[in-house]
DNA sequence: GTTGAGCGTT
């Protein structure tokens, strides 16, 4: 299973790749994506990201939210559509 | 060429 992790307040000029650099330093990420507009196809500034582990993911959290990137200080927390909280 | 709250795509 993996992890998806919310990630917001990014900047314009961030990308999926960029995500994947930037919060594979934590540890393992599985995937990256950057929301970007289905209208006019631009990044909308928020993200997800998905860890192998749990532990990556909370070390990402950790280590990167509310800290500044580009100039903008970026959001992470767990995202919602993890659901399955408890049983 | 622009902007800034928000949980996406199969």
């Amino acid at each position: 299973m993996s992890v998806k992790v919310f990630v917001g307040n990014l900047p314009f000029g961030v990308t999926d790749e960029k995500l994947k650099e930037e919060f594979g330093r934590f540890g393992s990420v599985e995937s990256a994506r950057v929301v970007t507009d289905k209208h006019t196809g631009r990044s909308r500034g928020y993200g997800f990201v998905e860890f192998a582990d749990q532990v990556a993911a909370d070390a990402a959290i950790q280590g990167m939210n509310a800290q500044p990137m580009e100039g903008r200080n970026l959001t992470v927390s767990a995202a919602k559509s993890q659901a399955n909280e408890r049983p």
